[in-house]
DNA sequence: GACCATAGCGCG
DNA sequence: AAAGCGCGCTATGGTC
């Protein structure tokens, strides 16, 4: 990273008040505040020759989003040792053209290319002058980020961290004011404590980091690399395809007004209300409530609902399902359109574990249901391209378990869900039902007699071509998914019994229950790994990834058997593995970006454990074969000195989000 | 009018 | 005694 010219009797000096914040606890803050605002063009010569070595800079903007109406940017702040300028740009006291503050900002702009550029939360900042300026600044260090990988478990905003580091009063004003409707000169001393603090957290948190190796290279190595992407990213933001959105709600619509009319002969109340509802059924029509919310209330939720007899239930959860999909997805995302995009904002804080987050709208809860999501696409000239990491949680646990069984099933290439299917139907063999249902796809396959021979040829051709011959392998995969991913991270026979019942209507033996448990831990006897992470957890009070990310499980620790040190100790086995997968799939975004420019591959978002990108169409071909490279073995891995035993696998679909075909697929079809 | 908690549900 | 993990958004119904 550029950490700017040397200039060392500045750093000097800067560590110095470093220092003496740290011995004494806080030097009076009032006195280093000395707030200025720019207001002629040797005030501009001034601040850029003040801008050296560590600089901060920070935005007051009219509202939090760059894509609303009237959206403006009140104030640009650049925070020097010594001062704490402030340039007025939508302001009644402004004394500035447009034209003049392009001008300066270039000037700034030019200048913090030889300085280290600190901001807090420095995204938001940066993408708001590219959208309003076009102007590309680099966020070298962002404060508030540094002190997520510090501890992911506290808050992260400035006042908070001033308050902790520095003893710093509180200095917030009401947001109306900041957004421009009070006098510039309070606006500016507002905005001089959030450089200067934003500032002065820069030495304390570098010296954190410093003292973490790990920690740091997670910082400096993706949290600061995807700070700078996702400013990209999020300017992209995704393509809509307005027709099939207007087709999509005119559908939703429909049907909404079908159930609503069909719910109105249970009762006229408010069908959106779990209370309301919930009196109805128990109440007035006098059913048994199946089961209590949290709180004790008659729950009203899906799987209570699955559990009554009566025909008002079906209405009730396409009025739900509809309901929920219009008002989430059709009209909880035209506030945020902008053009034919949607801009997610994606919170790299978002998460313990390092996952991103993401809002406004939030595009990693996009229903799998290809009405939605194919909503979502590419303009004239790109082409959509999808790419995910393979079953990669499984993989990492296999990697991070040692689990011998388990790193087999991938090293023999195999699909680790489907291989639950099959081993289920093989603990059940005389069960004439499911005996009936392999037979029948042996004889489809026409080559099977019997059950054993059947199981292997299930095996053989896998669980896409199973799924081709009857969607039932579809449906028993994803319940293996599930049931897989359970028992991994330590769910018990109980919960699995409740799961089983609500999502496949199967209703098993308490004894089925427990042999289910148990045969899970035969196949992979992942117990040991457990009690390691466990361990680890109640001895440091944290556990790593592969990647070196930490957790800090301070409950843990506690040693009293409660409630809170026991999801400490199961998130210790969990953190790890969501973790790193997490991390793969930056670092592969991160390369890709790296391999190709701007103008022919556009990433727009990230899901976890896929990442959805724009890819101009003669580039198509090229990015889906790299990506599936850079999917086994991503470039950082040897920086991170990660070597796995367990071969990692991308699968790359192109094409409307949801609907995307296979590389070959795709190419027959050009 | 702003803010909060709860229920319910979408995703990985 | 009881135990998968990680998120954000909407609606309702309540408080200040």
């Amino acid at each position: 990273m550029r950490e700017g010219r040397p200039v060392l009797n500045v750093l000097e000096q800067d560590l110095q008040s470093f220092h003496d914040i740290i011995k004494f606890g806080g030097v009076p803050y009032e006195r280093k505040i000395n707030s200025r605002i720019v207001t002629t063009w040797k005030h501009v010569d001034e601040m850029i020759e003040a801008m050296v070595g560590v600089v901060s800079g920070d935005l007051e903007t009219t509202c939090l989003y760059p894509w609303d109406k009237g959206a403006a940017i009140v104030t640009i702040g650049i925070g020097t040792r010594d001062t704490q300028w402030s340039i007025f740009v939508h302001h009644p006291e402004s004394t500035w053209t447009e034209e003049d503050i392009e001008k300066i900002l270039r000037r700034i702009h030019e200048a913090s290319q030889d300085c280290t550029m600190v901001w807090h939360n420095g995204k938001f900042d940066v993408l708001w002058l590219y959208v309003q300026y076009q102007v590309l600044f680099a966020i070298d260090f962002d404060t508030m980020l540094a002190h997520y990988n510090v501890d992911e478990n506290s808050l992260h905003d400035l006042e908070y961290l001033s308050s902790l580091y520095f003893s710093a009063p509180k200095w917030d004003i009401p947001l109306k004011e900041k957004q421009g409707g009070a006098p510039a000169e309070k606006i500016a001393h507002y905005h001089a404590h959030d450089l200067y603090y934003t500032r002065n957290l820069y030495f304390v948190l570098k010296k954190k980091l410093d003292a973490d190796p790990k920690t740091n290279r997670i910082f400096r190595q993706i949290t600061m690399k995807c700070a700078n992407a996702f400013v990209m990213i999020e300017h992209r933001g995704m393509f809509l395809d307005k027709k099939k959105m207007v087709e999509a709600e005119k559908y939703l619509r429909e049907q909404l007004a079908i159930a609503a009319e069909a719910l109105k002969r249970w009762g006229d109340i408010n069908w959106g209300s779990p209370q309301q509802v919930g009196r109805l059924l128990y109440d007035e029509l006098g059913i048994r409530c199946p089961m209590k919310t949290k709180s004790g209330a008659d729950s009203t939720a899906e799987s209570a609902l699955k559990q009554i007899d009566h025909p008002c239930v079906a209405d009730l959860l396409k009025f739900r399902g509809h309901k929920q999909q219009l008002s989430f997805f059709i009209d909880g995302w035209k506030p945020f359109i902008a053009g034919s995009r949607l801009h997610p904002v994606f919170k790299l804080h978002g998460t313990v574990t390092g996952r991103l987050s993401s809002e406004h709208p939030n595009c990693q809860q996009i229903p799998r249901d290809p009405r939605i999501r194919t909503i979502i696409g590419a303009p004239p000239g790109w082409t959509l391209v999808e790419a995910d990491l393979s079953q990669i949680e499984m993989r990492i646990a296999g990697e991070v378990s040692g689990c011998r069984q388990l790193i087999e099933v991938f090293q023999r290439g195999m699909d680790v869900h489907w291989n639950t299917v099959l081993n289920e139907l093989e603990r059940y063999v005389g069960q004439a039902e499911i005996v009936c249902e392999t037979a029948r796809v042996a004889r489809l396959l026409s080559r099977a007699p019997g059950f054993a021979e059947a199981i292997q040829i299930l095996r053989d051709i896998g669980p896409e071509a199973a799924a081709d011959i009857d969607p039932v392998w579809k449906e028993l995969r994803k319940k293996a998914k599930a049931v897989n991913f359970g028992y991994l991270f330590g769910m018990q026979w109980k919960k699995f019994r409740m799961y089983a019942r609500d999502n496949y209507d199967m209703h098993i033996t308490d004894e089925e229950a427990q042999q289910s448990r148990i045969a899970f831990f035969e196949t992979y006897p992942l117990d040991k790994w457990h009690n390691r992470q466990k361990a680890k957890a109640r001895i440091d009070g944290f556990v790593r990834s592969l990647a070196g990310r930490k957790r800090r499980l301070p409950a843990a620790q506690r040693g009293d058997d409660s409630f809170e040190e026991g999801e400490a100790l199961r998130q210790a086995i969990n953190s790890p593995v969501q973790s790193f997968a997490n991390d793969i799939n930056l670092m592969v975004l991160l390369q890709m970006r790296e391999e190709f420019p701007a103008t022919v591959y556009q990433p727009v978002a990230t899901v976890h454990d896929s990442i959805l990108q724009e890819v101009r169409n003669d580039y198509v071909e090229r990015v889906a074969r790299r990506i599936t490279e850079v999917m086994r073995q991503p470039r950082l891995f040897k920086d991170f000195d990660i070597n796995l035993r367990v071969p990692l696998e991308g699968d790359v679909k192109i094409g409307p989000w949801g609907a995307g075909v296979s590389l070959s697929r795709w190419k027959a079809s050009q």
